[in-house]
DNA sequence: TGACTTGGTCTGAAAACAAGACCCACAGTG
DNA sequence: CACTGTGGGTCTTGTTTTCAGACCAAGTCA
């Protein structure tokens, strides 16, 4: 299978991979969420090649993931930042970071700690249920298609 | 930068990224999650090339994410299965399944929904902090060095 | 005038990928 | 015994991507 495929899958998992399952879109992303906007800043933080780069902010913005804006006039400079779509990626890119915290950090600790503000502690993300509000476990759960949509998996 | 560098780096995304950022990987433990255990299954579901397929599942087994054991002698015959540390992943898998749900579903909706069978609704996942297990909402969230590892971002 | 900054493009070499042929051990069938 | 089928891969070849680094253009600064 191609990869350009994939977005045409009827799979929410391919679909989303699409856009983000790229090796460097979730390191631009952490980055946003890091406050990061500029093409230098992004450029000198992940020390990637500047034409994968382009390519990468483009398609996040054609995603609706990003938004491009001027920040000032003469001369114009842009910078990027994550729209509704892309600040909805936070569950994932967190989850994501503290499974890494717990199964890949030295014994240093995870170089970063994640502070909720509300309640002033410092946190790990938990995945819970939006109808009853409690944890969820992988066991716990049971994949279904939706018959009002096409055929196949996730 | 080199992909094989991320690993090394103090920021737990990228060390995630290192596992799981391939292209491929996130759909063979979307498969694995959907209870896909064999070669020709996995390679079948996804039609990846075979040696893509093997290396990537080498690879996960090399880090601890799936186990690969005999499931029957003459002939031996393999299945890869989630470890703990695989099954650790869920979250991250469902949120961006749930991402992807709401935001690239056409108007037929979801292909597939998840049902909660403790509680018996159909949900989609929150994240929620697990010191007061309330939702968090990114700006709610402060990201800070720790100071017992060294440096930089994640 | 020249140097610097931002936000990119362009190029050639190196790596990863796709498709499909091929391989081996064993089982079952006739 | 030969013949076919299955599981779990490896190998080859040609196409895409990616990398590193050079280059470019508009505008500002000194």
């Amino acid at each position: 299978m191609r990869w350009e495929d994939l977005a045409d899958q009827p799979c929410s998992m391919a679909r989303a991979l699409a856009v983000v399952g790229d090796r460097w879109t979730l390191m631009i992303l952490r980055d946003a969420f890091l406050k990061v906007r500029r093409f230098d800043d992004f450029q000198k933080s992940l020390g990637l090649a500047r034409r994968v780069l382009s390519e990468r902010l483009a398609l996040l913005v054609e995603e609706g993931v990003l938004e491009k804006r001027p920040y000032q006039e003469r001369p114009v400079r842009y910078e990027y930042r994550l729209t509704d779509k892309g600040l909805d990626l936070y569950p994932t890119v967190l989850s994501l970071i503290h499974w890494a915290d717990k199964h890949c950090a030295g014994p240093e600790g995870p170089p970063v700690l994640h502070h909720h503000k509300t309640c002033g502690c410092d946190f790990r993300s938990v995945l819970t249920c939006s109808e009853c509000g409690k944890k969820v476990k992988p066991r716990q759960v049971e994949a279904r298609a939706n018959i009002a949509a096409p055929r196949q998996p996730a």
